[in-house]
DNA sequence: ACCTTATTCAATAAATATATAGAATACTAA
DNA sequence: TTAGTATTCTATATATTTATTGAATAAGGT
């Protein structure tokens, strides 16, 4: 009796340790950092505006859980998320979206309007909308809807006659919790283009069956 | 810049609020406990072997990210899990499971072979084994799956004369971390039965698409 | 073999989480 | 209204987690 208790409490507490992962919000933001593209201990820091030794834990933490894979590249070691991480991520994300209402509030603050996976997937095949990905090129080559143009944040100013006004636009950034595309479609908004926003960024689209592709395997 | 931070920020701590909720054991055998059935507070408290007043603060942290629901019924408050939290719990579970070599060696201690999903439907489908479900009669009446038959543990000695040698029997209890069906094969198979093990139990059943039935409306 | 540097480790202090015991609440049922 | 009791709250001690700083490590490049 005693020692099915003990079975059970380390069958749970090594489940657990599986669930620390995604209870700190700065492992949080490295997961969507890394879904982006795989990077540097450096680079994650930068992102997520923490220091080195920290970032460098939380990495422990989750290579520990093998939540994420390493590989070294010359002097420095590249992280990228491991095998199964990210559909979890994201069935965890949609039920935080779904519950929490501070998020909630947060999204109904938005002013541009938001469309769906299905929507997109349509406007896509029948060219009715450009989607517009407004995240680094790095980031754009290394994994992006396939139909997606991508002009970084940065750049829209200077670029923005690349797109034409009779154009419906949908704009698109690094998920749900990115503010990017919020700025790329108010910018766009004022400038007299019809446009809404796809929130849910290459993660979600992949995990619900969209195509991706990188920069040099599209034509 | 700055705000951009503090939003970013306010989302993944709500995120991570839902994360909290997997990363401790006691909470997840809570969740564990509830898909067998809702239960009030003391009930919980004595299946997972805690006090009531530690117990009734985990079931707060469950409530407050809604997780799971409550309902008073005279004087007693029912807890039941929330719509989409057996989603994440299975799916983190798997990816535990898969993740863990500490649990990994934990179930290959076992002796007894253990059989999938696809199995048991197709088992059931063509009446070639029994499907025995060692479970309490309260937690069987509450959801089992079609078609199998209850025997409780407890009883099983009393009751083995229930089932016939030239059966198989596959037997099945509360999920991947309770031991009941392991003890309850044991037995049956130094009693000379023919043994097998479905150690996922009804919630994985659910999520995997298997029917589930109540006593009341099975046949 | 040595220098460089990206990453990890170690030590610390502050913050957060947990279990317990006992008190307070809130609701039912009489 | 009152008594009974299931649940929650409070206070406390302990344990765990986190960010920071500076030192140690380890691997590539020279």
């Amino acid at each position: 009796m005693n020692s099915n208790r003990e079975l059970k409490n380390a069958r749970y507490t090594a489940f657990a340790e599986m669930g620390k992962v995604f209870a700190n919000a700065r492992r949080l933001e490295i997961i969507d950092v890394l879904i982006q593209r795989p990077r540097s201990v450096e680079e994650i820091a930068t992102s997520i505006q923490q220091s080195v030794a920290s970032t460098s834990q939380h990495l422990q933490v989750l290579k520990r859980t093998k939540a994420v894979n390493t590989e070294r590249q010359g002097t420095t070691i590249i992280y990228s998320l491991a095998e199964g991480t990210l559909e979890v991520f994201v069935a965890m994300r949609k039920l935080a979206d779904a519950i929490n209402p501070s998020l909630q509030v947060l999204q109904q603050q938005r002013s541009i309007p938001s469309v769906t996976f299905e929507h997109v997937q349509h406007v896509l095949q029948e060219s009715s909308a450009v989607l517009l990905d407004v995240r680094t090129v790095a980031e754009f080559e290394n994994g992006h809807i396939e139909g997606a143009i991508n002009i970084p944040l940065l750049e829209l100013q200077n670029r923005v006659g690349e797109l034409h006004l009779h154009q419906k636009v949908i704009v698109t950034c690094r998920g749900p919790y990115c503010v990017s595309s919020d700025e790329a479609a108010k910018f766009l908004s004022e400038k007299g283009f019809s446009v809404s926003r796809y929130d849910d960024g290459v993660g979600e689209w992949c995990v619900l069956g969209g195509k991706l592709c990188t920069t040099f395997d599209c034509h």
